[in-house]
DNA sequence: TTCAAATAGTAGGACGACCTAGTAATGAAC
DNA sequence: GTTCATTACTAGGTCGTCCTACTATTTGAA
């Protein structure tokens, strides 16, 4: 959580005013800022859950997402468009769950370009396991009821269809 | 922005579905998530309209915060509290910064712990020049309207405020 | 049939964030 | 005055992200 002191003001929005006094509309400045933040924070209380486990986010998505699939195994391909992640990061994250035995390359049976993911029966109690740990802390969200957190969904799902991210209607 | 085609469906929902079925509630996941992606596109589109300058959003953050303060000169500690940022973050930016020659470091009259940084008039005209390429593309926000962008901001100061991001009231 | 374009994945490098561990300076208790 | 905890900053390393090549394989058009 950068181990600092909370400061007694909140610097977003005190740098939000001193630029609607200097520049202008700073409405969405500080919206982006706020993004920023909270990713910040929630990054952080995700990882300190996730750490006793070996695992981080990255790591863990990638599992919840093999385990979700029929038969626990997907081309890297596929990983890389449902993670959204750049196709390196997915060779990087493979790396290391391979590495800690969660997950085993494979060949695909008639195309040899493909690389197949599976994860291991460690890698199912280790994803079983650490989203204990983060339902416990709720993925590090507090402070937001119910309606709130399905209103905060619904406004950056639209930002995220705005910019491109899917094509379908929500 | 990764560079992907976009998918025809939105990963993010379908996941939140499967959890459904098979973990339990997934509403706090979902928000989790999006709030991750979101970041990343943001992230993404200034860094794309500052690359031009010769910046990114975390240098671009740093001179902002120096032409906001009044004599253009912040002690390193104050700007990591300021920025949110690790000190060894600090350390990392200045020294790009000062690679540039848009910031000098100096030292403290009194505290010779102390590293004063001081934007220098080149670092001021690239801030400039540089909101300029920001506000253009309205810092890569797109999607939503006024009052959602005001309403988006209101949820997460909730979250910063409940994390113990400050203190003080709104 | 052949060969160029497209596809899947990896290697190497950059960047920004963090952490741990260190140095140097300050300040306060004794 | 000494000593020792605190403070400000930096060095070195890890992690995850991206980018630009690059290899191997597949596909399809001439």
């Amino acid at each position: 959580m950068s181990s600092h002191h909370p400061l007694p003001f909140d610097p977003i929005d005190r740098a939000a005013r001193l630029w609607q006094d200097r520049i202008g509309p700073s409405a969405t400045m500080a919206a982006v800022t706020n993004v920023m933040r909270v990713q910040q924070i929630l990054q952080s209380a995700v990882d300190a859950a996730l750490r006793p486990h070996g695992l981080t986010f990255a790591r863990y998505e990638a599992l919840v997402l093999l385990v979700f699939s029929r038969q626990g195994t997907l081309p890297m391909k596929i990983m890389g468009q449902r993670l959204q992640l750049h196709p390196t990061s997915v060779t990087n994250i493979v790396d290391r769950l391979q590495a800690d035995r969660l997950v085993e390359r494979g060949s695909h049976p008639t195309d040899r370009r493909t690389t197949l993911v599976t994860i291991t029966e460690g890698g199912r109690q280790r994803q079983k396991a650490a989203t204990v740990a983060l339902t416990d802390v709720d993925f590090g969200l507090v402070g937001l009821e119910q309606a709130q957190t399905a209103e905060l969904t619904a406004l950056l799902t639209r930002v995220r269809r705005a910019a491109g991210d899917f094509t379908a209607p929500s």
